[in-house]
DNA sequence: CTAAAACTATGTACGTCATACGTTTATATG
DNA sequence: CATATAAACGTATGACGTACATAGTTTTAG
């Protein structure tokens, strides 16, 4: 763990790790290890194994070398999750220039959220810094060019997209947490559903009314939601935030 | 770190840990050490150095036991965090029953963002499942009061409380990891501000024409910025959201 | 063509961490 | 009072990140 005053030049570090121009013609001998190999088998093992079974050990030996030897190519742990978050991430999807702002939208986060649901250990690798690698710059700027399209100033356009990106983050992070199945002592599993229920028996009513009164909402059928559609749990938001976003342009064209 | 499959009652032990009715009557010494004192302490600790300074030696220092006595009274240190960060979220505020939507949840918002840059720490606590904390409770039953009180149904309350946490949270953790500042080699301290300038020369404009577009609006005066008030790059996206929700509501009364 | 310089890969070693386990000590119940 | 039981402690273990010294290899300077 890096301390906090340590982040001296990991900046730095961090950007030209990210952006490393493929330089060659230096001495010793030809590096048959390079960051985008180290990178690339920490993915493996985390959508394998999770973020905790990625420790350097399990990298060096996924990929036949020594421990130690991944340190010519990456200065600590840490960055390397950098760039193997940023390396998961992958690109984003090509949005379709004909459509409108809440099309394209919703397309770009639902392509976000099921690629956090691809790779869940991506939601938690500590953020240390604003966004600098390369597909998470692309999959922001992918995000900017509808809202700027549709009418929006340029901070306003920012803003928006910090929005989006922190609710899709947001809600994954506790929609994925949520995906596990519990074994309870009697043996039969129970999903976080459930545990709703019980925790609305531990509640009392007078403290927690709302979340009393809610509890009776049906919960939607998973089943029912077809890919390529937004689950009502991050859709509804989502179209409430674009009908505001929307009649906010609206708006200012009169003007 | 506990392994994903080892979550089996560890679910259990969550509940019971925080929402431990107080019993005694049992037999062995008088324990002087307790789960609130540990979670004070860690609590003490995070906020002094930072999530990465908290062991389980530290804690037990900081108490004055040995480190073994703790898991007399925690399972693991995971658990632990995980009643850390309940007991560091603390209450949420009271609204002014008087108030409209927009109001309260403007202040509930504004409340979660004071409290997360209070403590970024919590932050970083890995989510393992849905909230069950007293306190994560009690925020999220604030928040869905004037929600259903605007006329929202059950599951539309539950999205749109789910929308704002995630909102609130995802934003947080952007601005909070942007809040430290990075010494250069050359000494001169510069900020994630700067930041922005440095990436925007190593981009290719025609890999990324919308970043560069945004990159030369104004960034808001952060002095300018009155307490009590969201700053503008959580605010703009609330208040969008919250015109969408009262659109929402308005509509719904027609029907 | 040689030798120095620079870089890669490896092995060893250290400090820190969470936590399993055994021992001692204090207490409440029979 | 005796005994079961839990609290606190000390020691020990295995995994981890990574500092450092070494050996080996390739480029470049003379």
């Amino acid at each position: 763990m890096t301390t906090r005053d340590s982040k001296d030049s990991d900046l730095e570090r961090s950007l030209t790790l990210l952006w490393a121009g493929r330089a060659r013609g230096k001495r010793g001998p030809r590096s048959r290890l390079s960051v985008e190999l180290i990178a690339q088998a920490a993915v493996r093992v985390a959508d394998a194994d999770g973020l905790e079974a990625l420790s350097m050990q399990r990298i060096a030996t996924e990929l036949g070398y020594s421990t130690m030897s991944l340190y010519n190519h990456v200065p600590s742990k840490d960055l390397l999750l950098e760039v193997a978050a940023d390396v998961g991430a992958g690109a984003p999807p090509e949005l379709d220039d004909a459509a409108d702002l809440r099309q394209s939208v919703r397309q770009w986060a639902g392509a976000l959220w099921a690629g956090f649901h691809r790779r869940p250990w991506i939601l938690r690798v500590p953020l240390d810094h604003a966004p600098v690698g390369p597909n998470q710059l692309a999959w922001l700027d992918r995000l900017l060019r509808p809202l700027l399209a549709a009418g929006l100033a340029g901070g306003e356009a920012r803003a928006a997209a910090l929005h989006l990106t922190a609710v899709v983050r947001g809600t994954a992070q506790i929609s994925t947490s949520m995906a596990g199945e519990y074994k309870r002592d009697d043996g039969i599993p129970h999903t976080d559903a459930d545990l709703t229920h019980v925790v609305a028996e531990l509640i009392d009513p007078e403290d927690y009314p709302a979340l009393t009164a809610v509890h009776a909402a049906e919960v939607a059928d998973r089943r029912s939601e077809q890919p390529g559609v937004l689950p009502f749990e991050l859709g509804f938001g989502v179209d409430r935030f674009l009908d505001g976003l929307e009649s906010w342009v609206a708006d200012r064209g009169v003007s």
